[in-house]
RNA sequence: CGCGGGAUGGAGCAGUCCGGUAGCUCGUUGGGCUCAUAACCCAAAGGUCGUUGGUUCAAAUCCAGCUCCCGCAA
């Protein structure tokens, strides 16, 4: 009973660290149950040709509802601001920088991340990526405690959710971000009052997710059909899979896998057009592209490609 | 002023270098063929060639400015 007068009257006082579009619902669920204090988020960065300064996905929340908005070069240089404001917790979520020791030490019930993969699998910053790019057939969330080495800490709760054949790093993204928040907002309470459980990692069945590189977005005809298209929608929307035509970039949004034999054609030879997009050779048989993007035009099927392009069969995709 | 590509009927493209009133593949509409068809055949509709100005007898095409879209790079 006591316990509860004192939950009562003393709210915690709790800093938000995130950046991008993953954790707005994060964010906007703890808002909307919580007093959040402070939101730390990534400096304003020029975005696209023209450079223009956009705020992050995480600042605009935080004007939206008036909160407090720290944008540090470096975390380093707001350790005292946020010292000053006395947290009792800092809920980190895709903030983008790794946090230093002094920083976790801060906040009296410590620092928990919402992590989009199942820990200790897919530690870095590419998770959902690269949960489908690699073919795994399930991913989650992790709620964790926040350790000086990236991703981590000792594992608080985990909520785990299926990799549909037809999802996308898009639709995954979407998906696992609600249950981020609402794994969060589920957990919270047990953390304030100290009831949650801790988990260590098991370190030796510790994976990586690196961020995307531009090789990463190569696709490598030699692989297989899988993997090619894993690699595809491993990478849609953001920033996509690209092969070279005719010395120009060419993007792949969206691929299927066929059934088709082919026989003499070599890697990223063009085979045959179908109804719904052109066959591809590949390692171990062919795939039909049938969204694309060549570079300096638009996102388009890949039926309304092959009607002005010409003489498409036997070109060679590099 | 980071580099580069693009804007042509509803869609995707050609034509631009070497100015002379617009073409291809598809879609749409109508008709035909067929047991039938998203297949085939015939026909039709549909475009101020992004915008403004300049050169010219004549500009999609040459020159200058502007707007918008996109690929890289950050």
């Amino acid at each position: 009973m006591d316990f509860d007068k004192i939950n009562v009257l003393k709210e915690p006082t709790i800093i938000f660290m995130g950046t991008p579009d993953f954790s707005v619902p994060v964010l906007e669920g703890l808002i909307s149950n919580y007093k959040v204090r402070a939101i730390v988020t990534q400096p304003d960065k020029p975005v696209g040709r023209k450079g223009d300064l956009k705020p992050t996905p995480v600042k605009e929340v935080a004007m939206k509802h008036n909160i407090l908005c720290l944008q540090p070069n470096k975390i380093r240089d707001a350790l005292q601001e946020i010292n000053a404001l006395e947290p009792d917790l800092i809920v980190t979520c895709a903030y983008g920088q790794i946090l230093p020791l002094e920083l976790l030490l801060i906040p009296r019930l410590g620092c928990v991340n919402v992590h989009a993969s199942l820990l200790p699998k897919l530690r870095g910053g590419a998770p959902i990526h690269r949960a489908i790019i690699e073919g795994h057939s399930k991913t989650g969330i992790t709620v964790m405690y926040m350790a000086e080495a990236m991703d981590a800490g000792d594992i608080i709760s985990m909520r785990e959710i299926p990799i549909l054949d037809d999802d996308t790093a898009a639709s995954l993204h979407d998906k696992l971000s609600v249950v981020g928040r609402d794994l969060l907002l589920e957990t919270l309470p047990s953390i304030l009052d100290g009831t949650n459980g801790r988990t260590k990692q098991d370190e030796s069945l510790a994976t990586y997710a690196f961020v995307i590189k531009r090789e990463d977005e190569k696709l490598d005809f030699t692989k297989t059909k899988r993997q090619i298209v894993n690699q595809v929608r491993g990478l849609n929307s953001w920033p996509g899979a690209y092969c070279m035509f005719d010395d120009k970039p060419l993007k792949v949004w969206k691929c299927r896998r066929s059934e088709n034999v082919v026989e003499g054609a070599l890697p990223g030879q063009i085979t045959a057009l179908y109804e719904d997009g052109f066959g591809v050779k590949v390692g171990n048989g062919e795939v039909v592209f049938t969204e694309i993007q060549l570079a300096g035009k638009g996102k388009t099927k890949a039926t309304d490609f092959m009607n002005g392009h010409k003489d498409l069969v036997g070109k060679i995709l590099k």
